[in-house]
DNA sequence: GGAAATGATTAGCC
DNA sequence: GGCTAATCATTTCC
């Protein structure tokens, strides 16, 4: 009986994965202690060696695998197997996979919710267009910021194509590895005792090297996102005038509003509307325009006579026209008296109002607009 | 190239 | 949160 066990025991040790008994089956002779003296014996060894490794690559397969088949078959494989398969749980060599289940990593949670909120994993909605938005808000609106808006889309969509692909062929190559592997283990716990709590545990190590891959390409993605953000970002200080259009409007509007040049949020959505800017652009402007023409209202004092007269004519114009349709509407009105010429009146309301904004912001005039201690203009 | 103009940012105030 | 005032950074003008 045990002379018996001895003999499988040999055998299965002697076992390799492609079924060829490499020593014991061979009868290779041992590498050392054995060579011959002479140059003639060598000659001899390394003949008969190289006879023997022939002998081992002709030897079929179907004999290898009949041999392991025997093996297999044997009525006392099972009972040693089982045998083998105690010591090996008694050794403590499958304790260590209960102490594997790690917490998650905090790098890694980090890495996957600024994926997350930069839009680059989860559902699509956008490609990070909140993001986006932001910072195109931040650089200032009109159709160069939405160049940039979805040019930056475009950046973060492309980084997110090339995550998801390399995500997905991680994911693949770590499937086919440990599909791979646990054939390779189940045929093995044939011929050697490998318990399942192994194989899992043999998973576990694949998946978490895996992982290990997959957290750098998700750093990798997360630095490609903030450099994309930092470059799309710093584009604020890259400012451009506005258009002569819009620096028009603005200065109409503050022009005429100077008494109380403060508009209000819904005029400003208008301003910023007219203008293509945004709103923060509007009062960014308005505060700038504030602040430089209390500091220098002479230096100014052209340009507000200018819009002035703009102004003027605008309402002029309306005037006009308005006159014009009530006197369509009502043919009984005289037509004498009412009919100015247009230059006559630019000159007349630019003159009286270049009189009226010099009295409005000089001591004493009516319409002063009356600077408060802290030079808020009343 | 330097000065002036201009849009944006920031700290502090209310 | 909106405003002022100072300042920065860039663009425009001469």
């Amino acid at each position: 009986m045990m002379e018996e066990q001895a003999r499988i025991m040999q055998a299965l040790s002697g076992v390799t994965l492609a079924g060829h008994s490499v020593q014991g089956g061979m009868g290779l002779p041992p590498p050392h202690g054995h060579e011959g003296t002479d140059g003639d014996g060598r000659k001899q060894d390394i003949g008969d060696i190289l006879h023997q490794i022939m002998t081992i690559t002709d030897q079929s397969l179907d004999e290898a695998q009949a041999k392991k088949h025997g093996l297999n078959c044997h009525r006392m494989k099972p009972a040693l197997f089982s045998v083998l398969c105690e010591i090996k749980e008694k050794t403590g060599l499958s304790i260590r996979g209960a102490q594997e289940q790690d917490p998650p990593d905090p790098q890694l949670m980090r890495l996957d919710n600024m994926l997350l909120a930069e839009g680059v994993s989860g559902p699509e909605k956008g490609g990070g267009s909140a993001a986006a938005a932001a910072a195109a808000a931040a650089a200032g609106g009109g159709a160069d910021s939405s160049i940039e808006h979805s040019d930056y889309r475009a950046k973060l969509t492309q980084i997110r194509q090339i995550y998801h692909t390399e995500l997905e062929k991680y994911e693949q190559a770590c499937n086919e590895f440990t599909t791979h592997v646990m054939n390779l283990l189940r045929e093995q716990s044939r011929t050697r005792p490998i318990s399942p709590k192994e194989i899992e545990r043999m998973v576990g190590i694949i998946h978490r090297k895996f992982s290990s891959i997959q957290m750098q390409l998700k750093q990798s993605t997360c630095e490609a996102v903030m450099i994309l953000r930092s470059r799309f970002l710093d584009a604020r200080r890259k400012r451009r005038n506005f258009s002569k259009q819009a620096t028009e409007i603005l200065n109409e509007y503050f022009y005429s509003h100077l008494s109380n040049p403060y508009p209000s949020e819904e005029a400003k959505e208008e301003l910023a509307k007219k203008c293509s800017i945004t709103v923060s652009q509007v009062s960014n402007w308005f505060g700038n325009k504030r602040i430089r023409y209390k500091k220098n209202i002479g230096k100014f004092q052209e340009e507000a006579n200018l819009y002035a007269a703009k102004t003027a004519v605008t309402a002029t114009h309306a005037v006009a026209a308005a006159i014009h349709n009530s006197q369509a509407n009502s043919p009984t009105t005289p037509n004498s008296g009412f009919q100015m010429k247009d230059e006559e009146f630019q000159l007349d309301s630019a003159e009286s109002k270049n009189s009226l904004l010099t009295n409005m912001f000089t001591a004493g005039g009516y319409h002063t607009p009356c600077y408060q201690s802290d030079g808020r203009i009343q």
